[in-house]
DNA sequence: CCTCCGCGATCTGTATACAGAGCGTTACAC
DNA sequence: GTGTAACGCTCTGTATACAGATCGCGGAGG
């Protein structure tokens, strides 16, 4: 049984999640096509389940495939950036609701021991990335409260398709010393929740979400030049 | 060019097909294996293309996929049920909302010429798979006027989910002679929508899908009894 | 009668092979 | 010099083959 778990990640899923981070992080370039025989054997595997797992990531908007021509990557622009926060904040809105109506204080009280448990190292961290995991951390527990699945399916497949933008829009932030509001803003949903105080929760959320939104136009133009040019500091 | 357009629909896209159709139908049990040898000599092709299809599924969660036993298909579950009408409500007032503040007095017009068109068929049908088609029809162009594709995508997603559900409710509903009542519902939304009264336009919406939402769990039980006993007439 | 073990059949998981489409490149004609 | 057509290479799309895992069934032991 052990042995079974151990090797419950396949050879599909193990590509799968390969394949996920790769195309999240736009180690594919926007609409370049994805050479399958390079890729399976940089990933040490056969074309047969590297497509499968590649047909997974079309289901999921990661990735476009084009008949007779393959699989590409999918497009960076503005617009597209701007609809998916779009769809985050109806997402995220929607499962606090239902959290307001549902979760119990002991498992909102979880949430407020997560936020306790990583303020420093939020404060502390310098490391975009590990700052973005943290904020997601905290958005992920906040929709799981919901106890609603496809809340948390759908969340988790924008995040994955934002998270690039994101990233560089938050190396921005941290550049310029705001990230400290990011944080405070969590606190404040947090005790909206916690006197179930529904319409400033949902309000202060949405704010929250849909000023990073506004900024989806600049810092796609960032992470344009983040994927042509990386290692050039900003600028 | 035409025959490429004419072939567009390859093997993978037409196994795709088929399988999305065969799924939403609960042609395959609810939790049962999907044999693959079987069902690719049913559709007359290989295994290969067959399980990419499969992904596909998967990824939309049509499908469920445990190592080393194959494809499932998903279960039927009033909760299951229940969440999906949830995320369905969420999208939907998101999408309205956007299309409040975007969509042209033309583009509302069209889906009003829309309603016209189709309202007499509306009332004539009585198959409620037709009936469905021009249910989802409505709600399926509504939500295209917000202009976000991530909307329309999820809809379409969730829609296929609950759609065998929603056929014998609407059966039901048809049987008691209260289908004229969805229909007035449209009619509601769009005037609200063309008055560019937001509050009115999504409290309408809303009320619509969770009047039905809240149906689900005794849908669900009639889905199960039409499942497993086709063709006798309910009760 | 129930339980556990082992065998066999079935099915999944992956690699590989091959056919055919797409695309770039080059050479030739104008 | 420019446009076009044909060639060839590369890559995709699918079938098939085979190895390994899983599950059911039958028999033996308790």
């Amino acid at each position: 049984m052990s042995d079974a778990v151990r090797q419950a990640e396949d050879t599909v899923g193990r590509l799968y999640s390969a394949l996920r981070r790769m195309a999240a992080d736009f180690e594919f370039r926007p609409s370049a096509r994805v050479n399958e025989s390079r890729i399976a054997l940089q990933l040490g595997a056969s074309r047969t389940p590297l497509r499968e797992a590649l047909n997974r990531l079309v289901a999921e908007g990661f990735l476009e495939f084009r008949s007779g021509q393959g699989f590409f990557c999918r497009d960076l622009s503005p617009a597209g950036i701007f609809h998916l926060y779009e769809a985050r904040v109806a997402i995220e809105c929607a499962a606090l609701s239902a959290a307001l109506a549902r979760a119990g204080d002991e498992e909102i009280a979880a949430l407020g021991a997560y936020l306790d448990r990583t303020e420093p190292a939020y404060l502390e961290a310098t490391d975009p990335v590990v700052l973005l995991e943290l904020d997601e951390g905290f958005h992920d527990r906040l929709c799981a409260l919901s106890g609603n699945p496809e809340f948390v399916r759908m969340l988790g497949n924008i995040n994955g398709r934002i998270r690039y933008v994101r990233s560089v829009d938050l190396r921005q932030l941290r550049a310029l010393g705001t990230t400290g509001g990011r944080l405070s803003a969590h606190r404040a949903i947090l005790q909206a929740l916690e006197r179930r105080d529904g319409a400033a929760a949902v309000a202060t959320l949405r704010a929250h979400i849909e000023k990073r939104r506004d900024e989806a136009t600049e810092a796609v133009r960032r992470a344009y030049a983040d994927i042509y040019a990386p290692g050039e500091e900003g600028q």
